[in-house]
DNA sequence: CATGAATGAGTTTTCATTCAT
DNA sequence: TATGAATGAAAACTCATTCAT
């Protein structure tokens, strides 16, 4: 699809106006659909309609919906380990280390909001296999290791790392979703309150 | 079903028999079913199955699919305010409130995982009508309520008292979800060290 | 369906009315479309119209299309199998043994000529199950016995039995066809001609 | 394709060493799968894979997938009335005729057991156009007149030739499928058996 | 000519709901 | 009141056919 070779001047045109492809229009109308209605909720006729490819085409490129919905989970769980990993101020103290993952968290959540509610709502679905659960206990590894790592500089309390994964992550997502739901009306730059909250949640 | 008149005896003794009654019987079928694969991933003759029951039974109590959700989203978050509010120490100090509230939320999530996890998962499900989206703001006014009073006193931060609401609601979920989840094996009563954690996020 | 305790006079009546039951009338609709129109030439919706149901009803009684074709194929050639074998004359002379069964398959195809059409068709279609496989093998040890047997009074051939079976199968299944085709148009009772011819291949 | 005006060398040499043709290999691949899977159960894209051709490469040379088992029916056909009919010795005895007949077929089955069987299953499917049945019955009056001429010279049963043909025609198509699976394990070349059989079968 | 991606009509199958008993 | 067999509308999925390249 981005191979140039061999394409005359229409077909490379042709390619820059039909963008995403269809692969990702269709996984881009499942995640707005799933993050909606859910996985059962949603028909597949829906998801291509919203596409704008036919019914048949989703299933040339996903063997079946549970096939659709797995490569959609990693596609976003990846992107959100991605932008959570990348340059990383590994040497930061780890009060700013925590801020910035708090801040990157919170772009994600603010620049894909669909992403964050499908994320959310499928984390243990019983339809993701295998590679999908792998990679979410890989994601989860990365705050354990950032949080062994404050403990061991008796900065973060000694509490079990996967007690304070879990606290820091839930706040997140009730503050993520709340903002979402219109629910933090006034409240004056919400993420930051709570960031500054769950710090002391979790420091010595 | 709890009305008397016009039993015979044998009808009495049957009542009193099938303790639970079909309605109830269906509802908890439902819960479970709900719970575990989500309300479209859950066919109705399957509720009717697990509960003992004919499936036209089920539309004897229900008018439909969605209103037996809705039915249960308020009969579980009822139960779950009912718990949270009944005999509440309001004299008490803020912190030892604070702990209470926290100690039943767990004891509601440990004696009613199923129901945790149906309240947590339909929060904003698109097929809840007014009445439980009504029931739901209301349980969520009790938290502000106490969140206010205890800023009054100046034992909270002086944050927008949904964000605080959100960060600690937010939090007891994550704990609860890997508790339930198996991920905080050997974990020291990992609620006890969430309270204490979330105590200090909000305290001033 | 045939049991008449507890049913009321108007049940009965009823039953006795719908005769076959629904299960039966599935059965027969595939019975005269599969053999009309081959396995994946019919639709089930099509098989569920001819037997007067709803297209799901045939989902009530059969796990799937592929189930439908054996519990039918089994059905068909037990009843072949049934008559072929009631109350044969064991103590018979071989050539009238050899004449009974001709005229029993014979009456089996002229009754229920959609059944011939069927067990032929459907012979070793990939979509049998090993159950199904099994009953077409027993049915042809059948022949095998007593071939082998007639062999052992020096009355048939010394060929190979399944190679004297093979041409009388084959012989009897290409008459039956030509028949049902109404290739044999004016030919005085082909059925007897073709028995004398055949047993003259197999005796010695 | 086997018009060379206007090729350059390459196309020249292309051709040639793509041997068999595209429309060739289409029917090669048809044949092989429509003889184990039939008409119905055999994808169109299925037999283009098979082929090594582009799915639409099929169209080009077909108009349907109706067309394309007509010119496959009768290209089969066409091929199995040739060599029953080349230099046949017509003035041998009968006799001698039968045993020829019998050989060849006898050939056919063996060279091309994917044409047996696939002109057997495709017999009186009710997808075969005029043409095709019309070729089928030709080939048919073939047997009707050597069985005709052999009766005249009182050689042959005086039965209706429709039932000569049927039993041998059965009897072979019976070895021929016992044959192929697999069921004449360890028989003595089973056709020659047969052969002499069916002789018997139809001798005066 | 050749292709194979694309499609929508058609297939198998499921399921919320009804209704005769 | 209770049932569960029955159903048709809709779901997931397949495939003959077309068409832009």
């Amino acid at each position: 699809m981005t191979d140039v070779r061999g394409m005359n001047i229409h077909s490379v045109v042709n390619a820059a106006l039909e963008a995403p492809g269809k692969r990702d229009a269709i996984l881009d109308a499942a995640l707005s659909l799933f993050a909606e209605r859910g996985f059962h909720g949603t028909a597949v006729p829906l998801v291509a309609e919203r596409a704008k490819v036919g019914a048949g085409t989703v299933y040339r490129y996903f063997e079946s919906k549970e096939a659709l919905v797995n490569v959609l989970f990693r596609r976003e769980k990846g992107r959100f380990l991605q932008l959570l990993t990348a340059n990383l101020p590994f040497t930061a103290a780890p009060r700013e280390q925590f801020r910035e993952l708090w801040r990157r968290m919170r772009r994600f959540a603010e620049e894909n909001p669909e992403a964050g509610m499908f994320l959310e709502l499928h984390h243990h679905a019983p339809y993701l296999d295998a590679e999908s659960r792998e990679l979410e206990a890989r994601g989860m590894e990365l705050f354990y290791a950032f949080i062994r790592d404050a403990q061991a500089r008796e900065v973060l309390k000694p509490a079990a790392p996967e007690v304070l994964a879990a606290i820091v992550h839930g706040a997140f997502t009730g503050v993520a979703k709340a903002a979402l739901a219109g629910q933090l009306g006034g409240a004056d730059d919400p993420f930051a309150q709570a960031e500054a909250c769950m710090w002391e949640a979790v420091r010595l």
